[in-house]
DNA sequence: GTCTTAATGGTTGTACGCAATCTTTAAGGG
DNA sequence: CCCTTAAAGATTGCGTACAACCATTAAGAC
């Protein structure tokens, strides 16, 4: 049935869609792409050495993961959320995340709480030195969690809600605030293997308050046009 | 720089790859199309009068969705979910509607409470005659719950699932188990507006573990090897 | 008779081309 | 000078054709 004398390596990966995919999500999430740019299919097929009809397939997916707004008969444009859709963005996250230590708390495995502090380890390793290396153990960190619920949907919605987040944040947060605080994902741990489902939820609760309204709410909340323009009148005094 | 003076109907409904999508996702719920059975690009287009190119965006997307499954280079099938995965779907839904009511408690507009009111008297007019017009309505209920929140990735998420329910309750749920108890719905609405967020929580908790628990754990359970066949060891003594 | 291997049929993966639509630019009238 | 209207340009929407891949069946060897 199975024919291991095929290619040695994996599944060849899924075709070019997918690479493309990985491709454009990271270049959102980077900021290499800002936000309300248009994405041509043209461009993007010719910049990957392929046909538009994989940059069409790409910026679908992406569509539906709300990395990029697509409107009809006028084509792709990297996402750019309001604030308000933003602050939508971290609620339906905090809510997820809440689901995840609900399901996590008081069931982890001996192998699964090594693997845990491992990756605090790291995130401390790299704390003081790497900051986009930290940034990137962070956000591994809350996957890694919701990856031992086993639960392939919640997998799925807070994966994408996450990336929706680094968007957010890359668009109204401050240049690097440390997203996670690293104390805060130890004590997380402690009180999963504890068991103590509200005690967690309330931990995760504040972990994320902090990222979001730290990095969120404080900034460049609203900026509206007369708080700008009042601004710039004092220097006319 | 915007520009008001468009067309003044609607976008005239965004091309046809949506209502294929729209189509063929009724047809799955309703189970018109069995759960595994294969879904060739070239019959779809066929049956809807287009070309290969709408069928297949289409069942990319509902493939998101979960209603369909996508095998590289073998085509795409009627998603055939286990019965885990069915429990993991209910799982999330059961946080989302969490979600939802934890949002809503206390922060109804009299126009909003009006609206549920009036769906809870359609319910209840249903119930007794309609059985298909009951199952929609109670399902409507719960999607007027979660537009309310206004919050659109929260709405995009709960509506998913819910349609993945109802596959799921299709496949391992008996006949016509009443999905929704009425007077359930009538509960969480008078607690919603009482502005009791943990009442209203367990309330909605309550309610989705019967229509989990009724039609989903009971019946089929597992169903293991032994079970089956101690239940015929039996009648050979 | 069973296993291996080749050939065939069918379906997906991808590129490309034309038509439809939107945007921009240019021209004309008030 | 500004606004309205027409034409040109650019991009998406969609269909179609060919190539790649998988599954099945047929043929051959042991």
């Amino acid at each position: 049935m199975s024919t291991p004398q095929k290619s040695p390596e994996r599944n060849k990966t899924q075709s070019r869609t997918v690479k493309v995919q990985v491709a454009l999500r990271q270049a959102i999430i980077e900021q290499r792409l800002a936000p309300g740019i248009r994405l041509p299919e043209d461009t993007i097929g010719e910049s990957f050495g392929t046909s538009r009809t994989i940059a069409r397939e790409a910026l679908q997916r992406l569509a539906v993961e709300g990395l990029v707004e697509l409107q009809p008969n006028r084509g792709a444009f990297v996402a750019n959320p309001s604030l308000d859709e933003g602050r939508d963005v971290f609620v339906v996250r905090q809510g997820l995340e809440r689901m995840v230590v609900r399901h996590l708390a008081g069931n982890l495995s001996t192998q699964q709480i090594a693997t845990l502090e491992h990756m605090l380890q790291q995130e401390e390793l790299a704390a003081a030195q790497n900051d986009a290396e930290a940034i990137r153990l962070a956000g591994e960190f809350h996957l890694k969690l919701v990856e031992m619920t086993g639960n392939q949907l919640l997998i799925r919605y807070l994966t994408e809600t996450i990336s929706r987040c680094s968007l957010v944040l890359a668009m109204y947060g401050r240049p690097h605030s440390v997203d996670c605080g690293i104390e805060e994902h130890r004590q997380i741990i402690e009180a999963l293997i504890a068991g103590d489902v509200e005690r967690t939820s309330s931990l995760m609760e504040h972990h994320l308050d902090e990222v979001a309204g730290r990095a969120l709410l404080e900034p460049r909340k609203t900026e509206s046009l007369q708080d700008v323009l009042s601004s710039f009148a004092d220097l006319l005094r």
